[in-house]
This record gives C-alpha cells, structure tokens and sequence, in this order.
DNA sequence: ATTCTCACA
DNA sequence: TGTGAGAA
C-alpha cells in the first residue's frame, strides 16, 4: 500500500509517516516511480509507535527497542546492550510515574463528576426561579 | 496523487 | 515532536 492507505488505516498523518522514517522509526520500500510501498504489518508498527510516543518515550528509544518488540518471542539479547537497558530502566520508571499520575487524575475528575451529577438532579432547560437554593 | 527540502513552533 | 509551504 501507499502512504495515502497506511495514513488512512492508521490515523496518522502523511507528513508524520514520512517523519518516523526520517526518524529511522519505520523503513519503506520504493516503488519504480519513487513512491513509498508498505506492507500490511506496517499498520501495526506504526499503531506501535504511536502507542510509545504517547507514553512518553523519544523517538531515539523506540527506534532502539522497536526491533525487540517486532520479534516479541525472540527477544535479541545481544541487541540488549548494557547502554540500552540504562536508557530503558529511567523510560520505564517515567512510564510509571504517568501512569500514577494519570490514575490520580481519573479519581480526581470522576469526583469532581459524582458531585456535579449529585447537585445538578434538575434538568437544565427547566427555568430557575432560585426555589432551589438549598437542598439536602 | 506522490516526492523532497527548508524553516518554524 | 510535529507542521506548513513551495516545487517537481
């Protein structure tokens, strides 16, 4: 398929398809007339990436790991090298620090939310007379 | 339609 | 990290 598809399946932008392979993120074949061809399993590793970027990580990582996690049942540990894991171990630690903060933020609005729908009982369009001033 | 590059937020 | 514009 062309960019035009993997953009459509994808939900991303044709401008940034051509970013994460400039980025070295995603490698595409070349038809004759020049033009981008990608295969179906692309579909999924630009999914992927997407998934990575939005946890946080940069571009520079994903590109170090995207390999491991194409082979997810062969992990290649020679590829694992001791400078790599030393990036991951603070990107994973961050990953869990968004996650914590993300759940405190879940709970803080899904509170706010039960308050609201505790005091607002009345439906929106009735007119207010202020008869309802107090309650409970 | 697609490609590229330069510049910018 | 991601976008806009111009030109081919």
């Amino acid at each position: 398929m062309r960019i035009g598809e993997l953009s459509e399946r994808t939900g991303t932008p044709r401008r940034l398809l051509r970013y994460y392979e400039e980025q070295e993120l995603i490698v595409a074949g070349r038809s004759p007339n020049g033009y981008r061809e990608y295969d179906e399993r692309f579909v999924d590793r630009v999914l992927q990436i997407r998934g990575l970027l939005d946890a946080g990580l940069p571009t520079r990582i994903i590109k170090q790991i995207l390999p491991c996690l194409d082979k997810p049942r062969v992990i290649h540990f020679a590829d694992a090298t001791p400078e790599m894991l030393a990036t991951l171990e603070p990107e994973r630690d961050r990953m869990t620090a968004r996650i914590e903060c993300l759940v405190r933020n879940r709970d803080a609005v899904a509170e706010y939310l039960e308050a609201v729908r505790n005091n607002t009982r009345r439906d929106p369009d009735t007119p207010d007379d202020g008869s309802t001033a107090a309650e409970g």
